[in-house]
DNA sequence: AATGAATGAGGCTTCATTCAT
DNA sequence: CATGAATGAAGCCTCATTCAT
């Protein structure tokens, strides 16, 4: 009874979260208004402080939203250890399937979170970090080529996919799954045709 | 004295640009302020519309100039076709190596014009499109494996540019030669240790 | 309390409305700031922007909204024709004493709409032609003479009235009555003395 | 030898005031920007200040020569008293076709000194007492109706001529003779036709 | 006699934010 | 829960005017 209480409040709340998405992703921060949002929200601006305190903290809500969100999904899609090549290559293509998917499930916060936010190569730094290590524990069961820098190859790995992400994924170029399938290609075996040497 | 001809105002003029660039780099194009832009240059705000018509007109000439720029080096650069396997490591590597000398030549340029244009994401296109028609001549030569989408290696390539750039050269965690030489190794024959079958 | 919806808005409005006509019409359009208007209104600038999108915007609306009332006062005083001479000489009387009351009216619009806008003399010259018009109808009829020239004639008798309006009606030398007869006695009987001749 | 110095300077000055009649007139006096003046004159904007010290010293310069002028006209136009009717009708006539002559002369300069100059509302003010003087001597001689009132009538005496200036004048509509004699016929004999009861 | 370069002052406009209801 | 009305702060740009040569 006390619970129901708000219902409308949540949904309004809502519509402002989701028209902010929207103009932040088309317009960027600043030149994003207040009143444009509301406008989109169909309500008015004193409504929009009646659930963020200001532009700022709505557009750093949307930011913390994507992240949480991104950091649980690649947390959950950890490569179990010591795979058989192919299983591995199964595996890291369905990860990397997977996180195309979740980018693309919500443009709007993937490009607020990616490139719009203030931090984001800082964020981004810290992905990469996370991922090199991933690469530095495989690397050293022997299952990548020792030649190779890990911190660099995730660096390398990471600008693939923010980049697929926004020319091809995102304008519907492709799709997940063949996207991935690519990426996994190109990076595990290279480009040159075999016999060579 | 009589070599002076017009030497004061071009100085003041490229002091500006210098100002603006560094500040459009350091806080994007909306936060940045004429004021400080000629604050940095010494001067006072008219100067500025003596030699730029607007905020915007400043903002452009900067992105023209780098695109123009990285568009001469791009021409330059093709490689010479049919070459012979090892021949054509060492281009590429050059190759790519002079591009990342150019992109830390002049970190703010950079900046402004791969992030901050408004269009940047379209000059990218542009930019990967050129990528994918040189890529496609390689393969029908047999250079590389028939069955990678060049389109979306150029994506790839470009990306791991680009990431490279933001996240090692302007970083100065490595040097153009280092990074060239990584993105050649990773990309021509992939990360997997060999042997494997 | 329900009476009241969106009656504040409208008398700001209204109060900036006639803050601009008397400023517009003490100093001209450019010597003109949003801030004495506003300041007149007893405002902030920003508020002026909620009611009009420019100074230009403002300026123009008082513009039209003196042409348009000036317009439609005229359609209604159309000369009925064919009238006695006794008669026509009462109907013009009256009919440009309504003139003069409209100007005395509201002299920051008249001096607004006759003398500031940039295209008055455009709008004048339309004024004359509808005169002449009319004037040419009479002529024709044979109530004015036919060596004189309608056009030129229509001329004079704009300029007697807008001169009679700024160097005698909006200095309260004189009033609509007494003006318009005037007017009248002179352009129907001429200056001389009978019998000459 | 010493007189002859200068020269090049003067003819510097001429430019630079010619230029400003024609922005003065076609743009008023506030849209008129010293740049486009000097501009027109080919010449750079410190010159401007070698020969006037500020954008309304020029501008009053300009208005005081053409009302020295005017005024000097007008002075030596005076009627002869004590005409015969004939006579009389063609010195007035003669009188306001070297009036339209002189305003014809330099549009320019006319608009300036009718139109732009603030106080030329106090300007006119003084020309129609004058007028309304040289009336009151010639209505006493009993040569004009007494029951005009000659203060009125010189104002609209002036707001025709005014009127046609602009409207007839300086549009290249007619000339001098057939404007000076079209007034003297309507504000002599007025518009009835005669037989009139 | 004239110019390239620079500036002080000030106006228009925008926008996030708040008050009173 | 929501709105009509209003504002403080700040930025871009223009222009008459001057300095140094």
């Amino acid at each position: 009874m006390s619970k129901e209480k708000g219902l409308k409040g949540k949904e309004s709340k809502a519509r402002i979260k989701a028209a902010a998405a929207c103009e932040f992703a088309k317009h960027g921060f600043h030149q994003t208004k207040i009143s444009n949002i509301v406008k989109r929200a169909s309500l008015t601006q004193p409504a929009f402080y009646l659930y963020f305190s200001s532009k700022d903290a709505i557009f750093n809500e949307l930011v913390h939203e994507f992240r949480t969100k991104l950091w649980k999904l690649i947390e959950t899609q950890r490569l179990s250890p010591l795979m058989e090549k192919d299983e591995l290559i199964k595996q890291m293509t369905a990860s990397i399937e997977k996180l195309f998917e979740f980018f693309a499930e919500d443009p709007n916060l993937t490009r607020i979170g990616l490139v719009l936010a203030p931090d984001s190569e800082i964020f981004k730094e810290k992905l990469i970090r996370l991922l090199a290590d991933n690469l530095h524990f495989e690397q050293r069961s022997g299952t990548f080529r020792l030649e190779l820098s890990m911190e660099i190859v995730a660096v390398c790995i990471f600008g693939m996919i923010e980049q697929l992400i926004f020319q091809c994924l995102l304008k519907n170029k492709s799709n997940p799954k063949k996207l991935a399938e690519e990426v996994v290609k190109l990076v595990m075996s290279g480009m040159m045709e075999f016999g060579s040497a």
